[in-house]
DNA sequence: ACCGTCACG
DNA sequence: ACGTACGTGACGGTT
C-alpha cells in the first residue's frame, strides 16, 4: 500500500522559524527553521512510514494569482534574512534525507500539492498533506488527509473530510468559500469586510457557497446586506484567489517521489554541519556515518583483585584515565571505579578493587605527581577520590576544561559531546547508557566495563586534537599554566571546607522564625484572610484583585510582585512594607539558615562548596552545594549570617582580601583611557572622580546624589551601557540617561573608543577575548533582530572586562596557593567570591598573611594601572570586613 | 521542568 | 517601535 507525504515547504519552514528561538551554529548560521523542519520529518517518517515523499516550495515572486490581483500577498512582511538564509540549508537537508523536492516558476507550493492530490485521488493513492495553512483543507478527500501544524511545530492535527465536517460543518471544497467571505489578511485577500469566521460559517451553513450567498443577498439583514452587496466582487475574487490551482502543468511521477529511507552518512554529516547535537545522539549514527574517526574494536579488561597485581605493571604505559563519579555533588558522590587506557587496551577497576589491599600499587600510582596522564574533569575526580582517602595527582590534561575554554558558552561539556565535536567517535552519551532522572541505573558489568573503558580510550584520542585546538586559538598557556593548576587549588579549598557554627545558625533561625510568624499574622490580618505569601500567584490576587492596588508590571504568567513593584506600592497600603520584610526574612530562613544547615557535613562540621570551573561564559567561577558566593552582605540583617563562618582551628582568624574596583581598573588598562588611568594612578575614589568629570564640578562639590549617579554610570559602562538600562537603574528618563552617557563618553574618550572597537572586533572575528586570551564567541553580533544584536554587543563590551578580572584573581589564587605551600605556611585559602579571597590563618601567621595576600593579589599581573586589594580579619567572616 | 524572586559580584 | 543593563545559584510554587 503506497503512502505519499506532501509537505508545504514554505509554510512549515515559516512555522518552525517563528515557533523556535533563533538558534545558530558556531559559524553563526541560523538553524532554527531547519531544526524544526528536521524534527517534523523524523517524526513523520517514524509515525507514518511513507513509501513516497515530496516537499514543495514556492518559486518566483510573481505567481499567476498576481495577474488577477497584483496586491496578492502585499503588505506581508519581508522574509527576514535569518529565515531566507536557511532555505539553501533546508534543500541540502532534504537531499540528505533522500526526499524529493519540487518547485515550479510562477506557482506556489499549494498549487503543486493540489495538482498532485488530484492525481492521487484519481489513482487511489493515500496522501498526507502537511502544512500550516488552513486553506489546504480544501484538498481533503477520502484519499487525502491534511495534517495542520498546531501550536509549535511538533504537534499536528489530522483532518479528513469527516473531521472538517465536524469542526466547520463544511465539505472540503467549501473551505474556499469560507475564505472568499472572510478573506485572509496574511495573503492580503480582502473577503467581505466585517465578516469573520463566525459570520462566514453562518452564511455558508445557510446558503452553501459564495455565489449562493451573493444571489440571496436580498434576504440578509440591514448592514450585512449592504456589506455583502458592496463587496460582492471582492468576495468572488477572494474565492478565486483562495482556490488552489490543481492543474499545474507538471510531470512528476509517483516513482520520482519514492522514498526508500535516508542515507545515514549524508544525514549525519548534515546534522554535524548544522550542529544538531541532540539529534545526532538520538539517531544513533555509526561512527562511520558520523564521519568520526572510526572507533576500532576496543579490548576492555575488567580488573579484579586477582588481576590487580598484573595490571599494576601496565600502569607506566597508561596515557589516559577516567574516574566515574555518580552524583551531582562530588563531596557526596559515589565513585564507581576508574578506567585506564594504555594505547592499546582499556582496563576498568571498580572502586573496591582500588581500595583493596591488592589495589595499593594503583593507589600509589594515582597519587604520583610525576606521571602524565590525560583525564576528564580532574577537579571532580580529585574531590570525590579524596573522600575515599585517595589522592589524585599527575593529570596533565583535562578534556572538560579544554572543551570549556574552546567554547565556554557550549551548553554541555560532556565527554561524548566534546569528543564528537572534535571528530572522535565511539562513545555513547552517559544518558544513553545509564538513563536519566528516575530511570538512572548502572548497567550490567560488561556494559559498564565497555563504556568506561571507551571513555579512557576516547580521552586519549581526543587529547592531541584539543591540544592543537588550544594552540591554534592561543589558549594553551591559559590552559596549562592557569586553568589546570587552578583546578587542583580549587579541589584543595573545597576539601578543606569552611567551619560553620551550626548551633549559632540554628539560634538565628529560631529568632527569625518568630519574627516571620508575627509578620505572617499581620499580613493575613491586613489581607483579610490566609493565603500562601510565597506564591506570587496568590499574592498577586490579594494585592491587585482583592485590595485593588494598581498593577505596576506584569510577568509572562501574571502580575509581578517583585521588590521593585512592592517598593512603588509601599505608600498605598500598609501590607506592602510587611510583605517586603517578610520576603527578606523568608529568604534568609529558607536559603541561608535551613539551606546552609542542610549542607553542613556531618563528619567535618564544615561546609564544602564545589566551584564549577566550566560554567560561566566569562571565565568566572561559580559555587554550588551550597553557593558560598552569594552569602548576604548588603543588608545588616542578612550580613549577620557571616558570623557563623569561623576558623576551623581554635585561636585562628578569618582573613578576607578583596580587589578594589578591579573591573574599572581592567577597563582603564584595556581601553588605555587617559582620564581613567590617571584616576587610578592617583588612587582616587573612582565614583567621585567620575562625578567630578561628568558633572564638571570640584571634588568638594560632589554631593551624594551625584556620586550615586556616577557610580551607576560606572556600573553601566562595565555592563555594556544602554540609556534604557541606566534610566531604569537611576529611575530617570531615557533622555536624561542618554545625556549622562554622552557626557561620560566626552570625558572618557578612550572608553568610548574601546567600546566601539570591541564591538567591531566582535563583528569581524565572531568572538572577543580577555587579557589572557580566554575567548567567547558571539554569533548573534550580526543578527538582524535588534534585541539579540544589542545583547551580543553589550556582551562584547562586558566579557573582556569581567573575564579579565576573573583571569587575574585566578592567577592570584594559583600563585598564592603555590606560595603557601612553598613557604610551608599553615594558613589555608578557603573561598573565592569573584573579587575576594577568604583564608583561615593561625595567629603566628596573621601579620605575614595580612601583607602577603594583598600584595600577591596586586602583583598577580602587571597592568598599566595599579591593582589594589584591601585586607581585613576577624574571628569570623562577618568581622573580616 | 519552568517561573518568579532574590542573594551575591 | 523595539525592550535590556553583565555574570551566577537556590528556593518555593506551579505545571
Amino acid at each position: 500500500m503506497s503512502k505519499l507525504i506532501l509537505i508545504d515547504g514554505n509554510s512549515i519552514a515559516n512555522r518552525a522559524f517563528y515557533a523556535l528561538p533563533l538558534l545558530t551554529n558556531s559559524s553563526g548560521l541560523h538553524t532554527n527553521a531547519v531544526y524544526g523542519f528536521t524534527t517534523m520529518l523524523l517524526k513523520l517518517i517514524e509515525e507514518q512510514q511513507p513509501t513516497h515523499f515530496m516537499v514543495a516550495f514556492d518559486a518566483g515572486k510573481v505567481t499567476f494569482r498576481h495577474k488577477d490581483y497584483k496586491e496578492y500577498k502585499g503588505g506581508r512582511a519581508k522574509t527576514p534574512p535569518e529565515l531566507s538564509e536557511q532555505f539553501p540549508l533546508l534543500k541540502e537537508l532534504l537531499q540528505a534525507f533522500g526526499i524529493t523536492q519540487f518547485e515550479l516558476e510562477g506557482y506556489e507550493a499549494d498549487d503543486i500539492i493540489g495538482t498532485l492530490t488530484r492525481q492521487a485521488d484519481e489513482q487511489g493513492i493515500n496522501v498526507l498533506v502537511v502544512t500550516g495553512d488552513k486553506d489546504m483543507l480544501q484538498l481533503a478527500s477520502p484519499q487525502v488527509t491534511i495534517a495542520l501544524t498546531r501550536k509549535g511545530i511538533s504537534e499536528v492535527e489530522l483532518y479528513d473530510p469527516a473531521a472538517i465536517e465536524e469542526k466547520y460543518g463544511l465539505k472540503p471544497l467549501q473551505i474556499i468559500d469560507l475564505k472568499g467571505l472572510m478573506g485572509d489578511s496574511s495573503d492580503n485577500i480582502p473577503g467581505i469586510p466585517g465578516v469573520g469566521e463566525k459570520t462566514a460559517l453562518k452564511l455558508l451553513h445557510q446558503y452553501g457557497s459564495v455565489e449562493e450567498v451573493l444571489a440571496h443577498a436580498d434576504e440578509l439583514k440591514g448592514k450585512m446586506q449592504e456589506k455583502v452587496k458592496t463587496h460582492a466582487e471582492d468576495a468572488r475574487m477572494s474565492k478565486e484567489l483562495a482556490t488552489i490551482f490543481r492543474e499545474v502543468p507538471m510531470e512528476l511521477t509517483l516513482d520520482e517521489m519514492a522514498y526508500s529511507g535516508s542515507e545515514g552518512q549524508a544525514l549525519a554529516s548534515m546534522f554535524q554541519k548544522l550542529e544538531f547535537k541532540s539529534l545526532l545522539d538520538k539517531m544513533d549514527f555509526t561512527a562511520e556515518e558520523a564521519g568520526e574517526e572510526p572507533a576500532e574494536e576496543l579490548e576492555c579488561q575488567w580488573v579484579d583483585t586477582s588481576a590487580a597485581a598484573a595490571f599494576a605493571d601496565k600502569l607506566k604505559t597508561v596515557s589516559a584515565i577516567y574516574v566515574e563519579v555518580i552524583g551531582d555533588n562530588p563531596h557526596y558522590a559515589e565513585v564507581v571505579g576508574i578506567s585506564f587506557y594504555d594505547g592499546e587496551t582499556a582496563y576498568y577497576a571498580p572502586l573496591d578493587v582500588i581500595l583493596s589491599e591488592e589495589g595499593a600499587p594503583i593507589r600509589a600510582w594515582l597519587s604520583d605527581p610525576s606521571k602524565k596522564v590525560a583525564s576528564y574533569d580532574v577537579h571532580r575526580a580529585d574531590v570525590a577520590l579524596s573522600w575515599q582517602g585517595i589522592e589524585l595527582r599527575g593529570c596533565s590534561f583535562d578534556v572538560q576544561l579544554a572543551g570549556y575554554l574552546l567554547d565556554p558558552t557550549e551548553a554541555s561539556h560532556t565527554l561524548a559531546a566534546i569528543a564528537s565535536k572534535f571528530s572522535v567517535g565511539g562513545l555513547k552519551e552517559d544518558e544513553a547508557v545509564y538513563g536519566k532522572g528516575a530511570k538512572f541505573k548502572l548497567p550490567d558489568s560488561e556494559t559498564l566495563n565497555n563504556h568506561l573503558g571507551r571513555k579512557a580510550e576516547v580521552i586519549a584520542r581526543v587529547t592531541p586534537v584539543l591540544e592543537k585546538a588550544l594552540e591554534d586559538s592561543e589558549m594553551a598557556k591559559l590552559f596549562h599554566e592557569l586553568e589546570l593548576p587552578l583546578s587542583a587549588v580549587l579541589a584543595g579549598m573545597e576539601k578543606q571546607g569552611i567551619l560553620v557554627h551550626s548551633e549559632e545558625l540554628r539560634t538565628l533561625g529560631v529568632e527569625l522564625n518568630e519574627r516571620i510568624q508575627d509578620l505572617m499574622k499581620t499580613i493575613y490580618d491586613l489581607a483579610g484572610g490566609e493565603f500562601n505569601i510565597n506564591s506570587p500567584k496568590q499574592l498577586g490576587e490579594v494585592l491587585f484583585d482583592k485590595l485593588q492596588l494598581p498593577v505596576i508590571k506584569k510577568t509572562k504568567t501574571g502580575y509581578s510582585t517583585d521588590a521593585e513593584v512592592l517598593e512603588k506600592l509601599a505608600s498605598r497600603h500598609e501590607i506592602v512594607q510587611h510583605l517586603l520584610n517578610y520576603r527578606q526574612l523568608a529568604k534568609l530562613q529558607s536559603t541561608y539558615i535551613e539551606g546552609l544547615l542542610k549542607e553542613v557535613n556531618e563528619q567535618t562540621g564544615k561546609i564544602h562548596t564545589y566551584y564549577k570551573q566550566t560554567i560561566a561564559a566569562t571565565g568566572r567561577l561559580s559555587s554550588q552545594y551550597p553557593n558560598l558566593q552569594n552569602i548576604p552582605i548588603r543588608l545588616e540583617e542578612g550580613r549577620k549570617i557571616r558570623k557563623v563562618f569561623v576558623p576551623s582551628e581554635p585561636g585562628w582568624s578569618i582573613l578576607a582580601a578583596d580587589y578594589s574596583q578591579i573591573e574599572l581598573r581592567v577597563l582603564a588598562h584595556i581601553s588605555q583611557d587617559e582620564k581613567l588611568m590617571e584616576a587610578f594612578h592617583h588612587n582616587m575614589d573612582i565614583h567621585t572622580k567620575t562625578a567630578m568629570d561628568v558633572f564638571g564640578v570640584a571634588e568638594e562639590d560632589v554631593d551624594s546624589n551625584m556620586r550615586r549617579s556616577a557610580k551607576a554610570v560606572n556600573f553601566g559602562i562595565v555592563y555594556g551601557i544602554s540609556d534604557y538600562g541606566l534610566s531604569q537603574n537611576l529611575d530617570i528618563t531615557r533622555a536624561e540617561a542618554a545625556r549622562f552617557i554622552e557626557q561620560y563618553f566626552s570625558v572618557f574618550q578612550g572608553v568610548r573608543r574601546y567600546m566601539e572597537e570591541i564591538v567591531m572586533k566582535a563583528r569581524k572575528d565572531g568572538f572577543v577575548t580577555t587579557l589572557l586570551q580566554r575567548r567567547r564567541y558571539l554569533p548573534e553580533i550580526n543578527a538582524s533582530n535588534y534585541n539579540l544584536r544589542s545583547f551580543a554587543e553589550r556582551t562584547a563590551m562586558n566579557t573582556p572586562i569581567q573575564g579579565t578580572a576573573a583571569d587575574i584573581i585566578k592567577l592570584a589564587m594559583v600563585q598564592i596557593a603555590d606560595r603557601l605551600k612553598r613557604e610551608k605556611l599553615a594558613s589555608r585559602m578557603l573561598l573565592q567570591v569573584h573579587d575576594e579571597l577568604v583564608f583561615e590563618v593561625p595567629d603566628n601567621e596573621l601579620e605575614t598573611m595580612k601583607q602577603l595576600v594583598p600584595e600577591m593579589m596586586e602583583k598577580a599581573i602587571n597592568l598599566d594601572v595599579p591593582l589594589r586589594a584591601d585586607v581585613s580579619c576577624g574571628r569570623n567572616w562577618y568581622e573580616a570586613k
